[in-house]
DNA sequence: TCGTATGCTGTGGCCTGACCACATGGCCTG
DNA sequence: CAGGCCATGTGGTCAGGCCACAGCATACGA
């Protein structure tokens, strides 16, 4: 009695799709925006005729893909808010793709090449075109390479949870968010194996101290304007790294596999 | 007294995200592959001590996110079963992090001339290479193309998802289900964007027909292996239609703007 | 008057039980 | 042997209840 069936009696949709496209044509319409209050879980419910259970349904969607947080209790900071995080979702869907063999490790690495080199391709230009204007502060990543630098204090799940940020460091200096939160979910769903790899090195020491130096040869590259070596070094920075875990032969990958 | 709580008394997990740590963990080990069913929720609810309610929520997400399958009634086809097909959670999470603001529309575009890019490069590449032995067919790319010749019989949306498809093919071409499944999101996300920005051009038959013109230009550059110049045309090709419609000016994109 | 304590209220989190539509598969009947 | 019928098990949904929690208003005491 309490959903009105009038028009579209028989709606094809299932009731937690109604709430989300619902929600998703306010968030089109402007009316709802980053910040904003999601009605109650109750009042939505009512609103739209469906069961509480399909609201709450639509809303871990949401949730999972980083577009609202929830929060008990009263007050301004309880409910459901817009926030609009993609890294979270999109490190929740590689992950679980990658689990259930929808993506394979091999391309996620490939695809990290791409948008990685096209990040410090980008940065590399943008800090050639603006020596004299903005001077491009790449200060967020160069401190996160100074804690790297904290030898024989960091521990090797320490020292590669920097290199992630570091890597994520300058794709968000790119302003990419897109970019940026692709590269988080393609790091954040390998990085089991990328830890898995550390004991197949044949010194961790020569290794990490490699990849410090290339760190500083990318930073070095992008500060004086040479997109093609900041390239080239990152790409041998990632894939000289995988090749010495044996983690993957990137060097003939895809040959002629399935 | 369902639940026992010996053990992790409290949980500080929320029930839901149980019942997604437990499904993850069974693919990760191989329990569960593609082509598997669940428990059914049910059952999976007694078997983890949470309300099938929770069970749900957490089905709802691996469903949005392209992981499984669900079907009412009994039988080898009912259930939910595991797909892991990454395209629709892709598409999901960028079309509502684009509305919710959280995806800038200009760097969707940017993301998507980096993939593209990358794309036909990889595939002029392997046909260079590969000019003797597989002779890669770009067939079904090109029975798209053929369909877009029809000329007048064509509406303008039936001709973007055309030019949708072939861009779609080219990513699935190249064989990298990850940059593929990135592709079909960014395009879907900014799907309703192009449309819109179809009244703006000066002349349909005049842009359809170079656009039509690019692509078999992308094509002949892939097959005689000419990886510089297809990027150049893919180039081009995007960033001329964005700019024909005035979407968006992507010559001066975030120059000096937050 | 001021500060504190206490309870009210509204929020999400969760569970239970129930009903429905549906698809299958076996059983029963003609 | 063929066809129809029903038992069974599935997801889909709803209603209602309880809990923990956070804020806030109110009442009370210093």
């Amino acid at each position: 009695m309490t959903a009105i069936d009038t028009s579209a009696s028989v709606d094809s949709r299932r009731a937690w799709e109604v709430v989300l496209q619902h929600i998703e044509a306010d968030l089109l319409a402007g009316r709802l925006v980053p910040g904003d209050h999601l009605p109650a879980e109750r009042a939505l419910s009512s609103e739209l005729g469906v069961g509480r259970s399909s609201v709450r349904e639509a809303l871990r969607v949401l949730e999972v893909l980083g577009l609202i947080r929830t929060q008990t209790g009263s007050g301004p900071q309880s409910g459901a808010i817009i926030i609009a995080r993609p890294s979270g979702g999109m490190s929740s869907l590689m992950r679980l793709q990658v689990a259930a063999q929808g993506f394979d490790v091999r391309d996620v690495v490939k695809t990290r090449l791409v948008l990685e080199a096209a990040v410090v391709t980008e940065l590399a230009e943008a800090s050639a075109a603006a020596l004299d204007s903005a001077p491009l502060d790449l200060g967020d990543a160069v401190r996160l390479l100074d804690a790297m630098d904290a030898d024989g204090r960091v521990s090797e799940a320490e020292f590669l949870a920097l290199d992630a940020a570091f890597h994520l460091a300058l794709a968000e200096l790119s302003g990419n968010a897109v970019i940026a939160s692709m590269m988080a979910g393609l790091r954040n769903s390998i990085e089991s194996y990328v830890l898995a790899g550390v004991p197949n090195l044949r010194s961790w020491a020569e290794t990490s101290g490699r990849l410090r130096h290339e760190h500083r040869a990318i930073i070095a590259a992008i500060e004086s304007g040479d997109a093609e070596s900041a390239r080239d070094i990152v790409n041998a920075h990632i894939t000289g790294y995988y090749a010495e875990t044996n983690f993957i032969s990137t060097s003939e990958q895809r040959t002629s596999d399935g």
